[in-house]
DNA sequence: GATAGATTTGGGAGCGCTCTCAAAAATTAT
DNA sequence: ATAATTTTTGAGAGCGCTCCCAAATCTATC
């Protein structure tokens, strides 16, 4: 293989190198013939740009980095990532971005990517999944060096970033509110982490909805959770003695565990004690345990995520932009609504 | 930022290109004195090299790409994925690779991609997750292109391809042989998809431990799954009215799917019928089911993978190579041998 | 049919780095 | 001290592409 360069095709076909060029980016001037002749010695041979080259000369990569950072490591074996992810790489396929992942497990492990993420000539942009605190140091970081960025999920500091996330007061909010329609009267929570926006999100719309309707705020009823099914587990066996007759979990996966808990210890779901978790996975619905829960749209999130960067990386810098997606109560079987129906 | 270069910090040092560049490389031939002043420079002036030009003089760009193809896009949510990345992105943090993922959902995604993923001077290897008929085409490709290739999962032709695999036919034989040793006598088992090499050795091993015992393969306790709960539900329906006393599910997801159908049958496990699952993710030992399941070391799978492909990168073409791990089995509660411990 | 204007093409100068090769400097041997 | 080595350095030629600018070709106009 001699490793067919632009030069040839050029000289097969007889037209100069920039002329081949224009073709290749489909620049209007060129005539059609010429085009032709050239998409035809292209495709005959197998020519196929140099990515570097070209890189290197039009300062474009069309590759995008998705920053999972030390603080979603520890989760990302949550059903929420793949998904995440699949929205992310459709989006990318589709406007024929490449998306470069990058991982990280500890601190050390972050600043030692740092240069290959920041480095000149390999992304265009980049996705920070975050709405934790230990990750405002990296979107400083790439906001310094003027990198075009999309934080997925609501950042602490939020006032120069763009980012895109789900209105989580309000359908925490919504969660609650049935709850209580329902006629609930001891709702407790099991919170995300409160170094999370979304843990003090999802909060935030539980007091607002318990408020609303005067039910008092309990502390003890208020555990916070880390969003895995263990610890969803330890929560409600904290929140037991108190004796909440419903329970809204920040994610389905503690809403299970809780479930587990609460199970274990004699109570029957929904009839003396209800459960909706938030976001609405597989688990949730094909499970023995029929979840109502919040349904997030994450798949959109992802794509919209792409498509907002992409646009910040092809309209220059603009201010910053933010999306929030809608979410929708889905009920099942938990939360004890269902002889209604 | 007037964009920084090596010229730059030459000039900055008194010193010549080809010295900083020797010094990036940490060529051995620099006078330590020297090595101290650019080095010195670079930290002082943040310079960073430009990737795309290093690519282009040197021919390599320390990515590798991990190729999902349309075949696993489907499952891309099981548990099993997210374990598998992040083995493979630790692996590359580790070695200063940068990971490119491509996760295509449709076969004409999968050509769409395809120039991105062969083209020059972007990728240095590809990982590809595999082990599906319908992923011998990229296989086949990206061999003929002669680019550096590892295969996660025994791939149909093996045979002039380096491949990553655990022993499935032994990992099955062995949770089989153990729900024979403890008394089980009808013995079903739900696969993985035909199309599929894990499919297939899992039931070879099923098989082989029947055999091995003298007791008879009844095509009627071999229902086709697809790695989903709700096949595992579904094909768990089926199996019922041949009455089995045990199931060897291919993975976890499918066995609770099997039990909860096993259960709204009424069956009481393990007492009338014993499961034995495949991954042993957090799901088999935090549910309220405690799952019997063969664990397999994924995270270990997803490193030693991106090694194998480094030292195909670095060593140039030798004969294909292949990798096995091996399986553990977890004993828990759905086999029914609790009681003996 | 000559001229102004638009359209299409080619040449050349980079983009920022690596790498070979030969020159210069430092080291050792004589 | 000088010659013979060895180590360290610099110059220059790419890597394969884009993009600006000027030259060539074509079209429309008077």
């Amino acid at each position: 293989m001699p490793t067919l360069t632009l030069e040839d095709i050029a000289r097969q076909t007889g037209v100069s190198r920039s002329t081949v060029s224009r073709v290749l980016n489909n620049h209007p001037s060129v005539r059609e013939e010429v085009r032709q002749r050239v998409l035809a010695a292209i495709e005959a041979s197998g020519y196929q740009p140099h990515a570097a080259a070209r890189t290197l000369a039009s300062k474009r990569s069309f590759t995008i980095g998705l920053i999972l950072p030390q603080s979603v490591s520890f989760f990302f074996t949550d059903p929420y990532y793949p998904h995440l992810i699949k929205g992310i790489a459709q989006a990318c396929n589709q406007h024929d971005y490449t998306l470069a992942l990058f991982l990280v497990g500890t601190r050390e492990e972050e600043e030692k990517i740092f240069p290959r993420i920041s480095g000149k000539g390999f992304l265009d942009g980049v996705l920070i999944q975050s709405g934790h605190h230990g990750d405002q140091w990296i979107i400083g970081r790439m906001l310094d060096i003027k990198m075009p960025v999309v934080v997925c999920g609501r950042p602490f500091r939020s006032d120069n970033v763009s980012y895109i996330d789900v209105d989580n007061i309000r359908a925490a909010h919504q969660a609650v509110s049935h709850l209580i329609r329902l006629g609930r009267q001891r709702i407790a929570t099991i919170t995300g982490p409160f170094a999370s926006t979304v843990g003090l999100d999802r909060l935030e719309g539980y007091k607002k909805a318990l408020q609303e309707r005067g039910l008092p705020i309990q502390e003890n009823l208020i555990v916070e959770g880390d969003f895995t099914e263990e610890g969803g587990y330890y929560a409600m066996q904290r929140l037991l003695p108190h004796q909440p007759d419903a329970v809204f979990a920040a994610s389905d996966l503690m809403a299970l565990g809780a479930i587990r808990a609460a199970k274990e210890a004699g109570l029957r779901v929904p009839e003396q004690i209800a459960f909706v978790g938030f976001d609405d996975f597989p688990l949730a619905s094909s499970n023995e345990i029929r979840l109502t829960t919040i349904r997030q749209p994450v798949v959109q999130f992802g794509i919209q995520a792409v498509e907002l960067l992409i646009d910040l990386i092809e309209h220059g810098h603009q201010p910053p932009r933010r999306v929030i997606l809608d979410t929708e109560l889905i009920i099942r079987d938990t939360c004890g609504a269902a002889r209604r129906q």
